[in-house]
DNA sequence: GGCGTAATATCGCATTGCGATATAATTACA
DNA sequence: TGTAATTATATCGCAATGCGATATTACGCC
């Protein structure tokens, strides 16, 4: 597979181009934005009173595409997470008073998650700042993204 | 730190603008993309027998703005990690073979930090194919970071 | 020579997510 | 109708990560 092994000037070229400097600068720049955009959401989260994953969770219930009810295999989905480990994180928010569990009337095995007053509160403050955040990172997401273009 | 309250503090007045519907679909989809990508990265890394983090540090050190020297506490900063948790991942390099600490000559309390031949492979291979994913999902991206401005 | 910086070192702790399993309820369909 | 598939819930222990708290050592800067 990898046939990294290759003279240098090896008149045949791997399919792979080997990335250039520019390259790494790149993924390296993209990796850093993320991790900075990540670590002011979980300070802000934090700050709400809210662990990192329930506000996420929160945010992919409210902002399901669609608008649609969202149940817990939903939501599992679009957290990328186990199903039962989604369970967890579902027990902890309705202790939290943040979700509640309605069964779906169509599926009654389905259980449909619905937002609290509290957590639709929460979830409007995180989400202003949040969009406030990602506008000031927008131009730099732009940027490293279009780079990759040259 | 930076206290964006600035002057006003109206009591009643709602500077924030409550988010619409399609505010929160733009956040959930954001950061259903930057999952999506996290996942592949860290399948990749695995798949090339790497931790999600060592393969983060290797491209850190590679893809350092400047392509200058890499002391801990740079790459500590790049990867947003206290010094001593890096000092720690660093070790785990080390040990892997992935790594060479190196006095600087010019200040004997820096360490810089030097990718192996190993590494130095393994990264290439990653970064060939994150750069093939960040193609793909970049005007995803674009268009979640567009919907923005509307 | 004193002060601040950089790296190293330990310890325990908390969060998070997973695999492996199991049970129960409900729906789909052959 | 009756079996299979889906969906949710429940438990256990495990592994990876990162942090706070705390110390020590070495070095550069003035």
């Amino acid at each position: 597979m990898a046939a990294l092994k290759g003279p240098s000037k090896s008149p045949r070229q791997d399919q792979k181009r080997v990335p250039s400097q520019g390259d790494y600068e790149t993924l390296s720049q993209f990796r850093y934005l993320i991790r900075r955009f990540l670590e002011f959401s979980q300070d802000a989260a934090k700050a709400a009173g809210l662990t990192p994953r329930q506000h996420q969770a929160l945010l992919a219930i409210r902002g399901y595409p669609g608008g649609g009810p969202v149940a817990v295999g939903d939501l599992a989905e679009r957290l990328r997470l186990r199903h039962h480990t989604t369970v967890e994180l579902v027990d902890r928010l309705s202790e939290a008073g943040l979700v509640e569990r309605v069964l779906d009337p169509a599926d009654q095995r389905r259980v449909l998650l619905k937002l609290t007053g509290l957590a639709a509160d929460h979830l409007a403050e995180l989400s202003a700042v949040h969009l406030d955040e990602l506008s000031r990172i927008e131009p730099l997401l732009k940027q490293v993204l279009s780079r990759r273009s040259e």
